[in-house]
DNA sequence: TGCGCTAATGTCGCAAATGTCATTATGGTG
DNA sequence: CACCATAATGACATTTGCGACATTAGCGCA
């Protein structure tokens, strides 16, 4: 498990070890103490997660460990048929897909499978949607997840998916070739960077 | 008895041989000599309890056998006054505790935290409880966790929750000695060895 | 634009904790 | 027995936490 000091933190975010200090006791990153005097460590993954929050750039030498199956992509729909037809064109080219149809399920697959990519159906029953990509993007391991919102709704609601951290939306009825498109632009972009801004 | 040698506790925790050295030295973790030189082992019971007693993240390879003797607890429930009260009585009853609202944190957090019991609301909107059952057993990892229903449903609705998979029920409203009551004697069989293999 | 307020961040110094290095010794393996 | 990876130790180098105080940055307001 690889861990940072105040230090290293401080380095790459280009600020003040003392201030990296005051960031851990306010809570804003998350991080646990030696025993000794109570030396603060940070764990990489908090410390991506605290990037991803910020819309810090990633250094380059942390993008690797982000790099989780790059070809995994977990589909969240409850309508069956509507999961079943995106999963048929994803796999058609060539991604690994699984499916989820209810919160639960779609929330341990993340945490398990770790895919680059998430399909969201905004509107799931017992679902929050805007919950769950805000949730997403305050863990630490699954913040990195790019996440394409799929919806009926009007564009101001998809609208405020980007603005709570999805990464891009596709307005439903969509075309096969939209789907992969966009896919597929999502997921050129090197791993770990901040789509939206 | 598993042990662990100096060498492999700076590796886990990221840190220093020598620090570590120093820890035991002082008493902070405890450990104990071979008789040559001095060389130091620790139980992995005294190192789990180290990074219990710091907030120490537990590495990966722990985790499965962490699991047996946590005493972490996961509170499903969307009614945030009961969660509280829930977490209330088992914190001061020395759990650790985590809470989530709905489906989606509570499936992530119990792949994540891999407490040994989740309390489950069986009636939350949105989400199938009989479902969360069927799906945590029968997913590796996970599936052994204990579960115990917690609901005002009639006796033969909890009875059904026991029949897919659930380990215990408790029916609203209940005693605060009754939840621990319950807790404790889930706990103490030793049903979590027989997981992962 | 300039003013004033507040919160955040930077600076400094010291003591304590941790890291580094070289050297010597151990435990395990064949 | 030889060999090698690992561990312990002392001496010394760095880093870190923290208190107290100085500087900014952000923001509303006139």
């Amino acid at each position: 498990m690889k861990t940072f000091s105040t230090g290293d933190i401080a380095k790459y975010c280009d600020v003040n070890l003392r201030t990296v200090i005051r960031w851990i006791d306010k809570g804003e990153l998350e991080g646990f103490k030696l025993p000794g005097r109570g030396n603060n460590r940070v764990t990489e993954e908090a410390f991506l997660a605290f990037l991803h929050r910020h819309n810090i750039p990633v250094p380059d030498d942390l993008r690797e460990v982000e790099v989780v199956n790059s070809n995994r992509i977990l589909i969240v729909d409850d309508e069956v048929q509507i999961a079943k037809a995106i999963q048929r064109v994803l796999r058609g080219a060539g991604y690994e897909t699984a499916l989820a149809q209810d919160g639960f399920r779609a929330g341990s697959r993340l945490v398990k499978d770790k895919p680059a990519l998430m399909t969201l159906d905004l509107s799931m029953p017992g679902i929050d949607g805007y919950e769950v990509i805000k949730f997403v993007r305050e863990t630490p391991g699954i913040c990195h997840t790019r996440i394409l919102v799929i919806s009926a709704l009007e564009d101001d609601k998809l609208q405020e998916a980007l603005e709570v951290g999805a990464d891009a939306y596709l307005q439903k009825p969509f075309a096969n070739s939209e789907l992969l498109a966009s896919i597929e632009k999502m997921l050129e972009s090197p791993q770990g960077l901040i789509v939206n801004n």
